[in-house]
RNA sequence: CGCGGGAUGGAGCAGCCAGGUAGCUCGUCAGGCUCAUAACCUGAAGGUCGUAGGUUCAAAUCCUACUCCCGCAA
């Protein structure tokens, strides 16, 4: 099996191992080109390009994939494997390989189509979520489904956690894709279109908490977000108005206050929202590091948090 | 050299602008009160104020360089 794997986030990183290690052993690995990152904005090469030149796989980093198009048709793929890649497919690539274009989604489609799906099935409150293998068509996560593996959602799952556990499926999924794409008992089974959502890539400031909203939206929204993209709130402390970011856990509790309002007794730091409390645990504030929220209290008076 | 914030007993902070005895809220230890307590009272220990220079009679505070931490942006 002639395989060309295209993927540059980290959960694709279980999967590419699975094949290095049991086969078949890509033909060569595609990824975003390097980019600047962190603090002193190094160059820093996506880790599975990292792994993939221990291995001795061949990398492309194309600024478009499509630059690169004559390079991978004359390696003459049978199957192409798409997960967290970070470019539109276009037209030449998606009939590049013989056979098909797959790709590894981290929902359970047709829910959360697009970039923050695993950080959707949290917010949402879902009960469960997985990883799917689809065909890829032109329309973005919309392709006919090969075959999916669905994964519990635990109470105090983040973003972080739920996205190693979809990462550790992954290999699953692939394998269990490409043997039914090679002995021809795959299925294609059509997306229901009205059943689709769509989920678009979250920015930093998606993360600002609206304390109108229900605690225990609130709450699921702090796990969900967790590391990626983080939430905080402003607090005003002494009339000045500082970035708090806030961590999980926190606990929905009944404590009557009003939306933005913070009762800080008992060392505990409880904010008020649209429907019940929630009680914090971790905090940063500005250019401060982690802290508990009862070392924040110590030092800083904040009087309430911006709605 | 992308922009910015920070480093002060074990924790979180104030003091710096207008140099002149090291302070707050906790924690720790000892004693007291209490049927009892994470509650309350009294007392104690614990800091060469990130590092190295400079200015000054005198530097946590002003100047210079460096190290480390953090936020934004990517």
């Amino acid at each position: 099996m002639r395989i060309i794997f295209i993927a540059t986030g980290d959960i694709a990183l279980p999967s590419f191992r699975h094949l290095l290690a049991n086969g078949p052993c890509p033909l060569a690995l595609v990824t975003q080109p390097d980019k600047p990152t962190g603090r002193h904005q190094t160059l820093t090469p996506p880790a599975i390009k990292v792994e993939a030149l221990a291995a001795g796989i061949p990398v492309y980093q194309p600024e478009k994939i499509g630059d690169i198009t004559d390079d991978l048709a004359a390696l003459d793929p049978e199957i192409l494997v798409v997960m967290a890649y970070g470019q539109i497919l276009r037209q030449n690539i998606l009939t590049l390989a013989s056979r098909a274009i797959i790709n590894l989604h981290a929902s359970l489609l047709p829910k959360y189509r697009g970039a923050a799906c695993i950080q959707a099935a949290i917010d949402a409150g879902d009960a469960e979520t997985g990883i799917t293998a689809m065909h890829v068509v032109r329309a973005l996560d919309a392709g006919d489904m090969i075959v999916s593996h669905s994964i519990p959602i635990a109470p105090d799952e983040t973003g972080g956690s739920l996205h190693d556990r979809l990462a550790d499926l992954s290999p699953a999924v692939l394998a269990e894709a490409l043997e039914k794409l090679t002995d021809g008992t795959a299925c294609r089974v059509p997306q229901d279109e009205a059943a689709s959502t769509y989920i678009s890539k979250l920015e930093r400031e998606h993360g600002k908490l609206d304390w109108t909203q229900d605690a225990i939206a609130l709450e699921r929204r702090i796990r969900a977000y967790d590391p990626w993209p983080g939430t905080y709130t402003v607090a005003i402390e002494g009339g000045k108005e500082k970035r708090l970011k806030i961590f999980p856990p926190a606990t929905v509790t009944d404590e009557a206050l009003t939306p933005g309002e913070i009762a800080t007794h008992d060392g505990a730091l409880t904010i008020g929202c649209g429907s019940g409390s929630l009680r914090l645990t971790t905090v940063q504030p500005d250019g401060g590091r982690r802290m508990s929220a009862s070392d924040y209290l110590r030092g800083r008076k904040p009087t309430a948090f911006e709605l």
